[in-house]
Formats: C-alpha cells, structure tokens, sequence
DNA sequence: CGCCGATACTTGACTGATCAAGTAACAATC
DNA sequence: GATTGTTACTTGATCAGTCAAGTATCGGCG
C-alpha cells in the first residue's frame, strides 16, 4: 500500500490521495472519456466544407446505416444511441438540414417519422470509415486484447450497478 | 472465439458484432461514462433552491476548495480539471453570480485573477460531501479493489496513447 | 361512436459548450 | 523607453443539450 502519487493526481495536480479507488476509477472514466471524445470528435469534426458532425450526430448515421433501407424511427434511434440523446428531433433536423437523412411520416402509424441515411450521409460515412477503424486499431495494437476484454468486462459490471441504483 | 453477441451489443440494439475489441471497449466507455454523469449530475444538480450545480461546477468548487485560502488563478483551475473547459470564464461568471466564488484581480500580476471558493460555497460542498462519498463507495462495494485498480491502469494506459496522438 | 390514456414526437425557453478574435498586462530585447 | 512577443484572460457569435409543456395520432373500452 505504497502511497505513492498516482498518474491521474499528479494530472489533475491533486496533492491528497483520492478517498477510494472507486473515486479514482471514476475520475479517470470522467478523464479518459473526455479525451477519447475530444480524439474522435476532431476526426469527424474536421471534414472541411459544411460537413462537419459532432458524434452524437455521427453515431445516428451510424445507427442508420446499419438499419439500412427501411429506415427507423425517431425514438428508436434514440433507444439506440450511446450516449442518451433528449434533443434527438432536432439533431435529426440538422442532420436532415444537411442532407444527410431524410424523413417521412410513416403511413400506417402517423405518430411515427421513419427516418433513412440518404445517399450523402452514406458517402459521408464512407470517408469516415477508414479513419476510425484506424483509431480503434490504435488502442487494440497499444493494449492487449486480454485487457481491453477485461476493460469491457469491469464497465459492463458498472452499468449494472447504476441500473441498479 | 464464441461470437455470442456481448452485453453493450444487446443494449444498444446492434446486429453485427464488433469490429474489434478496441471498438467495443471505447463505446462501453462512452456508454459507461455518459449513465455515471447523469448519476452524479442528478446528486448535484437537484440541490432545491438555487443551488443547482452543474458536475463541472461542482469540480471547480472542489478544486478551490483544496487550494484553500490562497486560491487559484483562472486558467489554474482550468488546467486542474478533469474534464476539459474551454468555457472557463463563464463557468466562474456563474458560480460568481451564485455567490458560491469571489474572484479578485491580483495585485503582483494584473493580467491574472484568483478565484477563491467562498463559505456559502464551502456550506455547499460540505452538505454534498457524504452523499458523494457513499456514491463512490456503491462500486467499492461492488467491484473488487484489484478490478478497480485494474480499471484505472489500463485507463491511465490509454490516455497516454491518445496524448501520443 | 366518443372519450380516455398512451405513444411518438415537437416546440419553446433556457443553460451550457465551443471556437475565434480581442484586450490588457507583463517580460525581454534593442 | 519603445517594440515585440507572450500570457491570462474576456467577449461575441453560434451551436448543442436539457427540461417542461404541447400536439397529433392511435388503440382500446363502454
């Protein structure tokens, strides 16, 4: 139980000792996440031109594409997203703004707007695709995927415990 | 190699498995990290009155809080933060408005201006502190000390990546 | 058929975050 | 002591996020 100060601390310059290594943990969950958003937000925030996303508008592509042709529905994209999104209706009209979905009432329930990646939002990704598998591949080659399960593992146990609460 | 499909695929509603393990490790981040804001934003965000704070609000008080009496320049806070803000200024501007810091411009060095945390603001955090304590104690409880510690050094490995980007 | 509750968004008002450009003060050099 | 560069913020403009309240539609039930 050396009390030697760890990397985080000397980062966050704080000179006490952090009350538990549950503190620790999730100061460094709070850290780590806003770098790696930051990373993956400059990659598709730098697209020159307007085509500029943030992620979460990035992630409703994504959850499009994969839905392919027949579309989703708004609060399904929602259900899906990563992070939880409450402004899903006007990131959608962004993204429609910019062309890159389109939306259409749905006929048989006309509560519902199915929303589809148009053909620029598909070609948008196309060119982000490259890029981000890149960046995956930079944390796979740096840790072991032993670890990086581990990680998983660890997260998923503290997902339950928040549901929980 | 069993492709079962993984718990985050499940809960994000995904078809296809992960490109890699890397992948799958940064979305659970991002998932895992966005339920722990939202935990720790209600506890400091529903304070009754007008005492709401905002997590990053709630960072800078303790921030000043542990540099005492002397208090700290404004870009020293910043660098001090877990999350980054560029917002700064205002984020005092607000906390200033509340009561909750004074700000002084300092004598020796006029471009700079310490803030320091005032009793209505130390009153503040005192009646968060347990409530917080017993927050971060949940995953103590819950996941191993070694798990944890774990956690946090595989962590502290990826930023260190991301800082070699 | 009409009403009631539930569902699926939509809108308004406000707060917070981000980037770029600007200002003021200090420090070093000529 | 004027100039140039740097530091430490500050301000403006714009965009995104959040919460609460509103609207349209559907699906049952009497």
């Amino acid at each position: 139980m050396a009390p030697r100060p760890s990397r985080l601390q000397q980062e966050i310059k704080q000179t006490r000792p952090f009350r538990s290594v549950g503190q620790e943990a999730i100061l460094a969950l709070f850290k780590t996440t806003d770098m790696l958003r930051r990373h993956f937000g400059r990659l598709v925030g730098q697209l020159g031109e307007t085509d500029e996303l943030t992620l979460q508008q990035y992630n409703v592509l994504r959850i499009l594409r994969g839905a392919g042709a027949e579309g989703l529905p708004t609060l399904e994209i929602a259900s899906r997203m990563i992070e939880q999104a409450p402004g899903i209706t006007r990131l959608l009209d962004r993204l429609e703004a910019k062309d890159l979905v389109a939306r259409q009432r749905c006929p048989e329930d006309r509560r519902r707007v199915t929303c589809r990646i148009s053909k620029r939002g598909l070609a948008l990704l196309g060119r982000l695709d490259e890029q981000m598998n890149r960046s995956d591949g930079v944390f796979d080659a740096a840790i072991s995927a032993a670890d990086l399960r581990r990680l998983v593992e660890v997260l998923d146990r503290i997902r339950k415990v928040l549901e929980a609460q």
